[in-house]
RNA sequence: GCGGACGUGGCGAAACUGGUAAACGCAUCGGGCUUAAAACCCGACGCCUUUCAAUGGCUUGCGGGUUCGACCCCCGCCGUCCGCACCA
């Protein structure tokens, strides 16, 4: 706290002071920001004819909740130092920024407080806009668009209607989270514990017709161009492949014993045919027209039915709620077993989503349907014996058995191995027999774009009593959102708009209805990427714009995105080459998924949260009340979230330490895909350094370069070096994006400037020209990172240039000065170290075997060298015996 | 519950393709500079045994395995975190 950057440091008596040279950030960070946009250094066509390779770089866009926060700080940098990077190595790199700004927060915001979603939403983007053009990203800001823009969503409209035509838009019944009390669809994050976030009422499932992107016709292949996603990180394409859920299996009807409602069977898919043998019971999902059936007649069933509504639609809930079921009397007939029969239970755990919303239960071979068996009292009758088990000793606990084995009590399966060659045979008998076929089931459902809120993309569609649904026409685009609504009434402020909704049939001409739902807010994500290649056009896209620039080169943002919004994407850009928007399938080439930013959190006595500001750390360790002394206790490390209050905000940390230092900071503590732990004392380092750059630039005393001296000491041959192979290293580190790593290896080369300065005075021969290379190097490879700190560099080293950091090349290593005058190698006896031996590199086997031996002699004493494992320039390992 | 990841000194981490574990930074300690403090500069710093010392022993969550050699590959545990379709 105490070394921050203090108030004396600007006043004019330190400024003056000669032994107080210091870099100001305060001036230096505004005014190269002003250069850059002067000469427009981050400015690129939509159709440019320059030549040069083409990259992108994004960062997914922000939701502007109102100030940034250390994620989007941490996001931003990364990928600004991939658009300078690229930029410096010759690339004309496209780096736009825009607003995602439809959202559930804007209209809390207005039932909370009266302000209006577009006066919220359009102040919380002038708010971070100025905080990110402090940050110094190198963007290019004439292409920022945002999606509550008119402009914006119109094209939206159209691709929704292009994507109408062409089919691949439905309308399907779907569950809804839905409260009672505020007449309102809530989503999962809003139901908490089967009640409304707000009303606190209970909160009930409802059927609504909606509208589907069909996401599903895409299915085979969103999953199989997985593998051509190289750049992606592989625990995002297994997340996606596993979402997707291609799985083979059988679709089979069970015959009722008596008609339920005209109903005489019910249809199950199951993965495990093979075990069909092992059947206990067969349950069908709460929501199945079966079970709805029997409910109209049987209050108990209806109440199981009513209360498994209250569970909500979020799978996450309904897979932990305790696994529970009512018998409903109905019983089935087996495929294979004449005259056996089974109960139909309906069961909390079955989802309707996902296969045909019932299954048959096989305890013995899968966990759930174990779990529930031994709770309702139901058989478990093994049919897969583990491999290599006897089947005497094999019996089941409370762990159901679903490994490979060999299938017994089966019939015509017995002794087949289970689960491929058995589920092969029970289902070419399914077949034989006509009740069931193999199929491929994916657990992808197509995807419900419908959102009963007014703070949306408008549904551009026309409900008529005559026609129909009828496309609102192109030449009546945009459908704009009214904007004199009221937040008064709950439910759907669109719905309750006294004229927006009351039209014409666009067809017919007679009194129609508006659609007043408006979409999911992941539609506006799903097209951003390809708007921001030329975002003022006429239309959603211009061919030649997207055919240049898409894919995106590098797409960064969060782990959380890995499946919805990128699938989601995925799929988006794929319907957009249906419907010849766009020639490319996949959005994204290259993907970098960032860690979460974390702090400790801090609570007083009484156990509320408090702000980081609001504690003090004490040189004694002890932690306390700034204001009154009062102890703190320090919790977890977690990730900074409002409700803990262990937030750090960008901008006072930007203004108290300069953007570089906060860029810095947050590269070079850990990998950037890792979580990582925003802290004061590394902030204060960070700040620390920039200051350390600077001073070593100064200590130079102002001399220029001149011609390259004839004679190196090797003082001055050390430091070049350094110098050469520091470009080799951070060059590496960031293509692969260890920017940790980077700034460690410019840790050092800092420090090797340091030790140069410290040289004797027979060691100066051309060390001030190593000097300067070294510093002028570590300008620019910190660049990228500390892009105004490097221009002060530079400006400093070179005092008469015009140029810029921003507009050079990236520096190229001198590789003769790179390689080595002598490696180290290792040298163990039975692979433990024993002592290491300095050779030239590349030096003969045999000299360097004789060495090593000579170098370990006593411990060889009176062994017999069995092997000799000789690894050129790293180990030699003796491998002795007696 | 299902799916996915992660685990190395006091702390954040590094370690190429299986080849000297701990680079670099933070914290701490010692020294210099200073009337003093801060800042700055120099040095030490994985653990253990030992009076000292190292050319000693141990060490990458835990337990096994493969290998001349394992943070890295294989098997089994433990712990922590993320996603689960209406938050973005």
């Amino acid at each position: 706290m105490n070394v921050a950057p203090s108030s004396d440091q600007t006043a004019p008596d330190a400024a003056a002071a000669p032994d107080a040279p210091r870099y100001d950030f305060r001036a230096a960070e505004p005014r190269w920001q002003a250069a850059w946009d002067a000469r427009e250094c981050f400015r690129v066509e939509d159709e440019p004819t320059d030549g040069k390779p083409k990259y992108y770089v994004l960062e997914m866009f922000p939701y502007p909740s109102g100030k940034i926060h250390m994620g989007h700080v941490r996001n931003y940098t990364l990928g600004d130092v991939v658009a300078r990077y690229k930029r410096a190595r010759g690339c004309a790199v496209m780096h736009p920024m825009g607003w995602d700004a439809f959202g559930l927060p804007a209209e809390n915001a207005a039932r909370e407080r009266g302000v209006h979603p577009a006066k919220w939403t359009w102040e919380n983007i002038a708010t971070m806009r100025a905080e990110l053009q402090r940050m110094g990203l190198s963007l290019d800001w004439r292409r920022e668009f945002a999606t509550c823009d008119p402009a914006y969503y119109g094209h939206q409209q159209k691709l929704f209607l292009d994507f109408l035509r062409t089919g691949l838009v439905e309308r399907q019944e779907s569950w809804v989270n839905w409260d009672p009390v505020d007449g309102t669809v809530l989503a999962n994050e809003q139901v908490i514990d089967g009640r409304g976030w707000r009303s606190g009422a209970l909160v009930e499932k409802k059927k609504l017709s909606q509208w589907f992107l069909r996401i599903t016709k895409f299915a085979p292949d969103l999953l199989a161009a997985l593998d051509g996603l190289d750049r992606w990180p592989e625990r995002v394409r297994l997340m996606q492949a596993n979402w997707i859920g291609r799985s083979e299996g059988a679709r089979l009807r069970f015959g009722l014993t008596a008609p339920e409602a005209g109903m005489d069977d019910v249809e199950v898919y199951t993965t495990r045919p093979d075990t069909l043998f092992g059947m206990s019971f067969l349950a069908i999902a709460p929501e199945h027209p079966l079970a709805a059936a029997v409910a109209a007649r049987d209050p108990a069933a209806e109440a199981f039915v009513a209360e498994c509504r209250r569970l909500g639609t979020s799978e996450a809930v309904i897979e932990t709620t305790e696994k529970r079921g009512h018998d409903t009397g109905l019983r089935v007939a087996h495929p294979f077993i004449e005259g056996a029969s089974f109960p139909v239970w309906i069961a909390n755990f079955v989802l309707m989503e996902y296969g045909t919303g019932a299954i048959f239960g096989c305890p013995a071979h899968d966990q759930r349907d174990l779990d529930f068996a031994r709770k309702y009292g139901l058989p478990v009758p093994p049919v897969v014996l583990p491999a290599g088990q006897p089947l005497e000793s094999f019996t089941l606990g409370d762990k159901a058995f679903d490994g490979v084995g060999m299938m017994i009590n089966s019939g015509f399966l017995d002794g087949l191995e289970a689960p491929v060659a058995a589920k092969a045979a029970a289902i070419a008998e399914l077949e034989r027999r006509g009740v069931g076929e193999g199929v491929v089931n994916w657990r992808l459902r197509d995807w419900g774009v419908s959102r009963q809120r007014y703070w949306g993309c408008p549904i551009p569609v026309i409900h008529c009593d005559a026609c129909g649904v009828v496309a609102v026409p192109d030449d009546q685009l945009p459908v704009r959102l009214p904007e004199d609504v009221t937040f008064d009434v709950p439910g759907n402020p669109l719905d309750h708009h006294p004229s927006w909704k009351h039209v014409a049939c666009p067809s017919c001409g007679a009194a129609a209805r508006r659609e007043t739902d408006t979409f999911d807010t992941f539609v506006d994500s799903s097209w951003y990427f390809a708007r921001f290649c030329s975002p003022l056009a006429e239309q959603p896209v211009v061919r030649g714009a997207v055919d240049h620039w898409m894919p995106v080169d590098q797409y960064i943002g969060g782990i959380e995105h890995a499946i919805l919004h990128l699938l989601y994407s995925r799929f988006f850009t794929r319907a957009m080459k249906v419907t010849g928007h766009i020639g490319v399938e996949e959005p994204f080439a290259g993907l970098f998924t960032q860690g979460m930013v974390t702090h400790e959190s801090y609570r007083d006595a009484a156990n509320r949260w408090l702000y980081p500001d609001e504690i003090e750390k004490r040189a004694d360790g002890s932690v306390v009340l700034r204001e009154s002394g009062e102890p703190v206790q320090v919790g977890r490390v977690e990730a900074m979230s409002k409700s803990k209050r262990n937030t750090v905000d960008p901008g006072a940390i930007i203004a108290r330490f300069g953007a570089d230092t906060a860029r810095w900071f947050i590269l070079s503590d850990n990998p950037p895909e890792r979580d990582m732990e925003w802290t004061e004392a590394g902030v204060v380092g960070a700040y620390r350094f920039t200051q350390r750059l600077f001073r070593l630039i100064e200590a130079l005393g102002g001399v220029t370069q001149g011609l390259v001296p004839d004679t190196f000491s090797d003082a001055a041959r050390k430091l070049r070096r350094t110098t050469h192979r520091s470009i080799v290293a951070v060059t590496e580190a960031l293509e692969s994006f260890a920017f940790n790593v980077a700034v460690a290896r410019v840790y050092e080369l800092a420090n090797a400037i340091a030790d140069a300065e410290r040289a004797p005075a027979d060691e100066q021969a051309g060390l001030a020209w190593a000097r300067f290379e070294a510093l002028e190097t570590a300008a620019r490879l910190v660049s990228p990172m500390m892009p105004h700190l490097a221009e002060e560099m530079y400006a400093t080293l070179h005092p008469a240039t015009e140029r810029l950091v921003a507009e050079l090349a990236w520096p190229e290593p001198d590789m003769a000065l790179v390689v080595a005058e002598s490696v180290t190698i290792a040298v163990q006896v039975m692979g433990k170290l024993r002592g290491t031996i300095e050779v030239a590199p590349g030096a003969a086997e045999a000299a360097v075997l004789t060495a090593a031996e000579a170098s370990v002699g006593r411990l060889l004493e009176g062994k017999r060298i069995v092997k000799r494992v000789y690894v050129p320039n790293r180990i030699v390992n003796f491998v002795i015996a007696g």
